[in-house]
RNA sequence: GGGUGAUUAGCUCAGUUGGCUAGAGCACCGCAUUUACACUGCGGGUGUCGGGGGUUCGAGUCCCUCAUCACCCACCA
């Protein structure tokens, strides 16, 4: 035999993989219906984890599946520069080496991530492979490769000519520690206890949780309808404060609610939000306080230097001796927003920043969205995006660090209004007409130039020599949950923007693989699940199969390693089902055409074409759990249980090699190691690769011999389990006169592990409408079978009693569709007709 | 405050336009060493489908309501 007794993968999984790559069996062949995933580019820093195994294993199935249905697939590998994240994983590594981002200039920085980077690059390259991911590797991308910079700039551009962009000072939600801004999304919240302060305001009292930012008030306000403070409205009051007296006006504005704390509420445009919307309203004077890394300004006064947590103390301290401060609130919790990445409580900051304008992008994106032109798994993710587009504000794209793509703007030395476009980045100064002009500093946010990925991977509206923009649109968009709002939305609306076309057909959205407990996966945790060791233990098809089984889409699920045990168990199985093949193919080499002969036969044609039939509605329709569980049963419960184990009376060689092919080739997309595996194994012709073998057409089948077989599993199961229930075995099986029991009496003999199977007669008759037949069991035994019998006896007065009352029902009758009242009716006939045949047994017990 | 999803067997979950006695895997119990496989085979049973109401001949599925949980969005001094 060439297969050993047992698979194991690792002694294969590399040699498949370098045998696919060099066949370029994963390029598209360019010549018939395309189908393109571009895969989500994981970051280029760090390790996979278990959530790219799972976001690797659908798309894979899915390009592997449309390969075998003779489509020409693009998969396109790729790797994120992941901007901020990788800075920071970067940063820490600094932290370790006594240094920080501050001691280096942008351009050191951004220099020694970029060699960080690429030493880690390989790193997942290989995972991938070890994964099986069939993708295109000539046409791996990275986010900071020319072409998408490119992208970056000409769409940066074309927004910039048509206004789209635009500079302005705004408040920014920034991180005092990263000294950064950061987008809407990026921001955390989180429920904190914050004390909350009442003070001694001039004529009021008012409440806050911000004592530090006074120093930055210019107003106080109050509600237009709130009559207690209506005579200060529109006055300028002079406040005694901590650093002596200060001046602020009173403003009534609607967003004063009148019940909470004292229904006052001081003002500080520069670093509050809400506060900095009301002072637009009301043109309310901006004094900033805090500055950049945090310390409070020369506005504090004393406090100056001092960190804002520092001064909230400080300031407390001083407003108490100064008897200003009137109570404390300790129990009032609020929401607080935080750096996603290390946790610093976000400032709002004034600062000038560059934003899109977003509401004419939105627009056309909800418009395809409301047509369903983009179909979304799960469809309810659809109108989750639609009402996150229609609430956008317009998007903060500059970042102040330094590993991205530099912003391609220059400004006037001389004129800060004065911003010209200039894609010489690598320039700090350039000189034009005689105005010296100087580089933003700032790079661009990583979702800004990975919003362009569909279409720039894919070389949109450019000359291609290799015709890959043709990919374009995608077929399928899959990815997490997670980045729906920041990478989705934004991909769909440049890619209508820059393409004019709708960039992807469809939107699969995965859940997160949680921990086994069903928490949430952290490095600090510790509870994080490392694909590799699990591939190196139980397979790469194992791990693939063990996360998809199960998952549907946007459902969280914990890991859980026994079912990538079951997996294990189902390649091994495969690995046998060939074995056995193989081997009765060396014992038996008949040739000639391959057809069904026996009942058996037919059942099994039957079963493959259902299985196929199954497969591929749900793979169209993106049910990958679905799917695989079809192909699982049948090849375990079907093709292994009982055609295998039929074939040992009456083999049928060529058929069984048949379905063996057959079999590789539909479970492929799910277990592509061990099926090329096996197939290399027998062929040996390695250039015939099970990758590239499309679905074959089914053998024809006779439906009625089909359900002969079907009718002797049903008497097999019966025998089986009167056989398990009454503790004999090997007994001696007699029928009365019919044909198919006769034809087929070798084949129940064995699947039945009976004795003998003769014409005649026995002692126990068996309930089966189908045929009259007994077995020979002595009297004593057989007295244990009556209960048996009065159970089923029982359950089946039950199911008539309501098969009965549906059919008395007239109104049932009239409004159900005849075939449903016709199969009840013949339902309740076969009920009937085993129910008899359960009485008469079961008299005999009785005398 | 707004939104979305979930609640089905001991556990993790399927159940596509309402219609065959509600399923799968695991776990559990029993039997089996028969030449593909113990990473095995055979047999076994378990559910007031979260509660309540409604529509219908018929509801796990549709509508209303309540409860619990999860996530997302907006963020109040």
């Amino acid at each position: 035999m060439k297969l050993p007794k047992a698979y194991e993968p690792k002694l294969y999984e590399a040699d498949i993989y370098a045998l696919w790559e060099k066949s370029g069996a994963f390029q598209p062949t360019n010549d018939k219906v395309g189908y393109s995933i571009v895969m989500p580019p994981p970051n280029a820093n760090g390790n996979l984890h278990i959530g790219h195994e799972l976001t690797s294993a659908l798309e894979d199935i899915a390009a592997r599946y449309h390969r075998a249905k003779g489509e020409s697939v693009l998969l396109v590998p790729g790797a994120d520069h992941a901007g901020f994240e990788t800075q920071s994983v970067f940063e820490k590594q600094l932290v370790k080496e006594g240094k920080s981002r501050f001691d280096f200039s942008r351009e050191e920085l951004y220099s020694k991530i970029w060699d960080f980077v690429a030493l880690n690059r390989d790193n997942f390259e290989s995972q991938l492979r070890k994964m099986g991911v069939s993708c295109d590797w000539q046409h791996f991308t990275f986010t900071l490769d020319k072409k998408i910079v490119d992208r970056a700039y000409s769409t940066f551009k074309k927004m910039w000519d048509e206004g789209l962009i635009y500079r302005g000072e705004r408040l920014v939600n920034y991180c005092t520690f990263h000294q950064t801004g950061f987008a809407d999304i990026e921001v955390v919240y989180k429920e904190a206890k914050t004390p909350l302060y009442y003070l001694k305001y001039g004529p009021f009292e008012l409440a806050t949780t911000r004592p530090e930012t006074k120093f930055g008030d210019t107003a106080v306000a109050v509600h237009p309808d709130d009559k207690r403070y209506r005579k200060y409205v529109g006055r300028v009051l002079e406040i005694e404060g901590v650093n002596g007296p200060f001046s602020v006006q009173v403003i009534a504005d609607e967003m004063v609610d009148p019940n909470f704390g004292t229904g006052v509420v001081k003002i500080t445009p520069a670093h509050s939000f809400d506060d900095w919307e009301a002072g637009k309203r009301h043109n309310l004077e901006v004094k900033r306080v805090i500055n950049h890394d945090g310390t409070l300004n020369h506005q504090a006064g004393r406090f100056e230097g001092m960190t804002v947590m520092e001064a909230r103390k400080a300031v407390v301290e001083a407003l108490k001796e100064k008897g200003l401060l009137v109570k404390v609130d300790e129990n009032y919790t609020n929401r607080v927003g935080h750096c996603y990445k290390c946790d610093t409580i976000i400032e709002p900051m004034l600062m000038e920043q560059w934003f899109i304008e977003m509401e004419s992008l939105a627009k056309p994106a909800i418009k395809v969205l409301k047509e369903g032109k983009i179909t979304f798994y799960p469809e309810s993710k659809k109108d989750q995006l639609i009402a996150y587009l229609q609430g956008l504000k317009d998007w903060n794209i500059s970042r102040q660090i330094a590993w991205g793509i530099p912003i391609p703007a220059f400004q006037n030395v001389d004129d800060p209004d004065d911003w010209i476009y200039d894609e010489r980045v690598g320039e700090e100064i350039l000189t034009i007409n005689g105005k010296t002009y100087r580089r933003d500093p700032d790079v661009f946010d990583t979702w800004f130039s990975s919003s362009s990925w569909p279409y720039a991977t894919l070389n949109f509206g450019e000359k291609d020599s290799s015709d890959f923009n043709k990919f374009y649109p995608l077929s399928l968009m899959e990815t997490g949950g997670e980045i729906l709002y920041p990478w989705v939305s934004r991909m769909l609306m440049l890619g209508l923007y820059i393409t004019g076309e709708i960039p992807f057909e469809a939107v699969y959205i995965h859940g997160y693989v949680m921990a086994e407990d069903g928490s949430k996966m952290s490095k600090s945790v510790g509870n994080v699940v490392d694909p590799l060791p699990v591939i190196e233990k139980y397979g790469s098809d194992a791990l693939r199969m063990g996360i998809i089984w199960g998952r549907s889409a946007a459902v969280n699920r914990g890991y859980d390693e026994r079912r990538v045990e079951e997996a294990r168990n189902f390649c091994n199985k495969l690995w046998n089902i060939a074995r056995y093949i193989e081997d009765k193919s060396n014992k038996n080499s008949i040739r000639g055409e391959v057809q069904a002969v026996t009942g058996v036969d037919n059942w099994i044609l039957s079963k493959l074409s259902n299985v196929k039939v199954n497969l591929l509605t749900n793979l169209d329709n993106y049910n990958f759990s679905e799917a695989f569980e079809a192909i699982y049963h049948f090849v375990w419960d079907d093709l292994a249980d009982w055609y295998i184990e039929a074939s040992k009376s009456e083999p049928n060689q060529l058929l069984l090699e048949y379905l063996l092919e057959s079999t590789l080739v539909l479970a492929h997309p799910f277990a592509p190691f061990v099926t090329e595996t096996i197939w290399q194994t027998i062929n040996e012709d390695s250039s015939d690769l099970l990758a590239l073998k499309q679905f074959n057409g089914i053998l024809p089948y006779d439906k009625n011999k089909a359900q002969e077989f079907n009718e002797i599993q049903t008497l097999v199961s019966e025998i089986r389990y009167i056989q398990k229930a009454l503790k004999v075995s090997k007994t001696a099986f007699f029928y009365e006169d019919s044909i198919i029991l006769e034809t087929n009496a070798d084949l129940i003999k064995k699947l039945a592990n009976l004795g003998s199977v003769k014409k005649g007669s026995g002692n126990l008759k068996i309930t089966n409408p189908k045929f009259i037949c007994s077995l020979d069991i002595s009297s004593e035994i057989a007295d244990n079978y009556a209960s048996e019998l009065e159970l089923k006896l029982t359950k089946q007065q039950a199911y008539i009693n309501q098969l009965e009352a549906r059919l008395n029902n007239k109104s049932y009758i009239q409004n159900a569709p005849a075939d449903l009242v016709k199969q009840t009716k013949e339902q309740l006939r076969e009920a009937k007709a085993n129910l008899i045949s359960i009485q008469i047994e079961l008299e005999k017990y009785s005398v």
